[in-house]
RNA sequence: GGGAGCAUAGCUCAGCUGGUAGAGCACAUGCCUUACAAGCAUGGGGUCACAGGUUCGAGCCCUGUUGUUCCCACCA
């Protein structure tokens, strides 16, 4: 059974092949298991515009890591993957790409053929994203595989907008949205990133009708929109202009009369106290027109230029059109001041332009009556969040949500399934394509030429993915969801929507968990993001380093919800990880002579402690798995392995590896086999290639790690006495070290050693360990009686090492510097005194000794008796010196 | 204007239900001890932002302060 591996772990050649395995074998498909509990996460569809980047590898591996572990404890697991047409995104990107190669635009193509265009693209990408992530080890069912464009999701699409339309909580009108006139099209709410920016406030005079030299002046951040003013505001109680409430006013440069009314929305501290009203490009405006019935007059175009009307100024881009009003404001004497202003100003989250808040007709879903189930199960903890935090955040829009624009003027989505007639105006909404209207039953009926946000598609996801609205086995056996893992960043965009959508659809919250992550940042702690062009690739380090050390990087040293920065050498520390249990395994199948790895009957000392220390392993990481704390988990596996099992299990069965012992020999292969095999399943869902390729170099049952049971702590392997002697001994081993280290005396200079102690038994079990770990030529344990009166006669000459369970004596003296040594006694001594000072001080406390669990209590007594010896023996010591 | 996060070793961060302060990297010293120099051993280094409070006991819980980051919100 004796096998030679390469001496340095080579990932690139490893992943390739395990992953082709695993697929080929149908380890990532999904089965419904009647006698198994489901458990499914659903992926957040990647775009199609690109690919991907260091965000969707941690996501990604945070889902994968999840789904592994639940696949090895024994659930149907099922993780479906996808990708998202992503409306504007794709589009845009089309649309660059024909433009630079072709010279052409959208429109020169046709709606027809831009299309094909944008369907190459997906075909091109989509391909390319699943292979990133193939590579990155994701375990999802490939051939569940969805999109959001394909037909069984347009027909889910349609199948709710519909639903929605007739119970009224779709509708279409006209409203103030946010208007991208760089991407043309209407955006939602959450679309709309807002940046401060330093701006102006021009302060203007709007001549009183009918009064010679009398103005109200006004205040406004954006002068070019005065054209389609139609009022002048101020706040009902401001004296200064209660006069003016109810007259008229002159609108400069164009000549239009515009009541002056009185409003609370005004801030009489604000500016001059009068606002300008201009409804169809201002959100307050509008419902201040509303009220004080203030005509609506549109003067942008869907570009941002001014409409047909306005002279000169018509054609004028938004910019362009303000430069030339204020200059003839100016010169026209109706500027009265102009100061600088910081001001916040809604831009495009896809393009960064500035966004037009316009007056357009729109499709909406109403949204506050979607929200109160979605609201429910969240604060019932149907839905939990975790990190719990997030919970407030999502609670809080969700209160406050209204309503939702879901039309895009956009080709690339899902089209609006609504039809007007021309004949009786009327709407015709339907799930297939309907051949006349429904009203008047006119053949006329024309489709509405917008499609849906994206999102409207996405929101429905979790059921769409699984068939709804088709009764199918998937949905019945796989729906709700489980979990929901996703950055903090799109709870708005993406979770409220699928909660409330799930809950108005199909009756259930989508999953029981959302699990939230933070934003993966540069070494300097800025977004990656390609205007810094501060981007790394994940693929990049993947191929360098090894998806499991970036995977194993992406998981540790940070907790759930919190951003991380992403450092290089990080993952080099990482991949030094995976080296090093390549190299533990490649030492055990050196030494390896049984083909098979079960726990022998008899153990010794050392095999009882990792076997202890492993249970314990085994059950914290299993809890913190379940608790989604997954970087803890990680690096408690970690601890284990390198700390535990290489620096010491595999150190002290070296000696018996060696021996003429057969039964011990194969014994330590035993432990060391079932041990390491326990520990490969614990990692595995980390570092899931690495661990599969040694797995299948050794003895083993079944055909891959992946499908392995989770392991699970048992009674049997406890063994806390064990666990306790062996660490005396190696507390008397580091000490050893640390003194011989301090004296700088080296390994090879081996001496004899001297015991004292009251635990001979356990001390005599260590001898072994202690020659070899504590370069001993010779190992004597006496009682510790003995020592104490030897110490009086004690020469110089020999070192004297002090430890909790014993007394360890060398004969280094000629190595010695006495004095040092004096000093080095001293501070321990110091140190110790202290230490069991306070300890005392507290057990002395009734209050402490009264109020604090037993146990605690129990284990200071103990810790004080150790301690009091400790002193005890560092005073003699220093006496005898 | 609301809400949230963060402040712990030189750097980046862990620290679960309060019970002797941890990791990685960096630094120092000594080791090629036949699994691993991508390694081993040993060591230095922290008033856990500040001020109060609760408690026998606080990095952890409560109140306030300061600094910092982010999210939400219609202030012209």
């Amino acid at each position: 059974m004796k096998k030679e591996l390469p001496k340095v772990y080579e990932p690139q050649e490893v992943e390739a092949r395990i992953y082709e395995t695993w697929e080929k074998n149908g380890c990532f498909r999904g089965h419904r298991d009647p006698n198994k509990k489901p458990f499914t996460i659903v992926m957040p569809p990647p775009n199609v515009t690109g690919q991907l980047h260091m965000g969707h590898a941690m996501d990604s591996t945070l889902q994968d890591i999840l789904i592994r572990f639940k696949r090895m404890q024994g659930y149907a697991a099922l993780w479906v993957p996808g990708t998202d047409h992503a409306g504007i995104a794709t589009q845009v990107k089309v649309e660059e790409e024909l433009r630079k190669n072709e010279g052409l635009s959208r429109y020169d193509l046709g709606r027809e053929k831009f299309l094909e265009r944008v369907w190459d693209w997906k075909a091109k990408y989509g391909a390319r994203i699943v292979q990133q992530q193939k590579k990155l080890g994701v375990s999802c069912d490939w051939e569940r595989s969805r999109f959001t464009m394909d037909d069984g999701l347009s027909k889910a699409v349609r199948h709710v907008f519909v639903n929605l339309y007739n119970k009224g909580l779709i509708y279409k009108g006209s409203r103030i949205i946010n208007w991208c006139p760089h991407c043309v099209t209407a955006l939602s709410d959450v679309e709309v990133d807002y940046q401060v920016k330093p701006g102006s406030l021009w302060h203007i005079r709007y001549p009183i009708l009918g009064e010679e030299n009398k103005y109200v002046i006004v205040a406004t951040t954006r002068p070019e929109t005065m054209l389609g003013d139609t009022g002048v505001a101020v706040n009902p109680a401001d004296q200064r202009y209660s006069d003016l409430v109810g007259k008229k006013c002159l609108l400069p440069l164009v000549g239009r009369e515009m009541p002056i009314v009185a409003d609370d929305y005004v801030d009489m501290a604000f500016g001059t106290g009068c606002v300008k009203m201009t409804p169809a490009h201002d959100p307050n405006d509008f419902e201040v027109g509303l009220r004080q019935n203030l005509e609506t007059i549109r003067v942008l175009d869907d570009n941002g230029k001014i409409v047909e009307g306005y002279g000169k100024y018509s054609g004028l881009d938004r910019y362009e059109a303000r430069k030339a009003i204020v200059a003839d404001l100016e010169e026209q004497g109706f500027l009265v001041k102009v100061e600088p202003h910081q001001h916040n100003v809604g831009t495009c989250s896809r393009c960064h332009n500035d966004v037009e808040p316009l007056i357009s007709a729109q499709w909406f879903v109403k949204m506050q009556p979607l929200a109160q189930e979605a609201l429910r199960v969240v604060r019932d903890g149907e839905t939990r969040f975790v990190p719990d935090r997030f919970s407030k955040t999502y609670i809080n829009w969700m209160e406050n949500v209204r309503d939702w624009c879901i039309s895009r003027q956009l080709w690339w989505g899902h089209r609006i399934p609504a039809w007007t007639c021309p004949d009786c105006g009327k709407i015709t909404v339907s799930e297939t394509d309907p051949a006349e209207c429904s009203h008047c039953h006119s053949k006329n009926i024309k489709q509405e030429e917008d499609v849906l946000d994206t999102w409207f598609s996405s929101a429905l996801w979790p059921f769409s993915t699984l068939g709804w609205p088709e009764h199918t086995e998937d949905f019945q056996y796989y729906y709700p969801t489980d979990v929901l893992v996703t950055g903090y960043d799109i709870i708005f965009f993406w979770v409220a929507r699928m909660i409330f959508s799930a809950c108005e659809h199909t009756g259930k919250p989508p999953f029981h968990t959302v699990f939230i992550h933070g934003l993966i940042r540069d070494d300097k702690g800025r977004k990656m993001s390609k205007s810094l062009n501060n981007g790394i690739d994940p693929l990049e380090i993947a191929d360098r380093y090894g998806a499991d050390a970036l995977r194993f990087n992406l998981v540790t040293g940070n907790s759930p919800g919190n951003d991380m920065r992403f450092y290089t050498e990080r993952c080099e520390a990482m991949r030094n990880f995976a080296n090093k249990i390549w190299n533990a395994s490649r030492f055990l199948m050196m030494n390896l002579t049984i083909d098979r790895c079960v726990l022998p009957e008899k153990l010794e000392l050392e095999d009882k402690w990792i076997l202890s220390k492993l249970n314990r392993a085994t059950s914290e990481i299993t809890e913190n798995m379940d608790r989604y704390e997954l970087g803890v988990a990680a690096q408690k596996i970690y601890d284990f392995i390198w700390d535990d099992y290489c620096d010491w299990y595999i150190e002290l069965t070296k000696t018996r590896l060696q021996s003429e012992d057969e039964d011990s020999k194969v014994r330590a292969q035993q432990v060391l086999c079932f041990v390491l095999t326990q520990m490969l399943k614990l990692l595995h869902p980390f570092m899931p290639f690495l661990t599969e390729e040694i797995w299948q170099a050794l003895p083993h049952e079944g055909d891959f790690l992946m499908l392995q049971a989770w392991p699970v702590a048992s009674d049997s392997l406890n063994f806390p006495q064990e666990e306790k002697a062996m660490e005396l001994i190696m507390d008397a081993i580091r000490a050893v070290r640390a003194r011989r280290s301090e004296m700088n005396v080296p390994p090879s200079k081996k001496a004899h050693l001297t015991v004292a102690t009251m635990e001979q038994e356990t001390f005599a079990l260590g001898v072994p360990f202690l020659k070899k770990l504590a370069y001993a030529s010779e190992v004597e344990i006496v009682p510790f009686a003995q020592v104490q009166a030897d110490a009086d006669a004690e020469q110089t000459g020999l070192v004297s090492i002090v430890t909790h369970a014993a007394q360890l004596t060398i004969p280094l003296g000629e190595l010695v510097d006495l004095e040092k040594e004096r000093l080095r006694l001293e501070k321990e001594l110091k140190k110790n005194a202290a230490e069991l000072e306070k300890l005392n001080a507290k057990l002395n406390n009734p209050g402490f000794t009264g109020k604090a669990p037993a146990q605690v209590v129990e284990a200071e007594r103990e810790r004080a008796v150790r301690l009091t010896e400790l002193v005890a023996k560092l005073e003699g010591q220093l006496k005898a010196m």
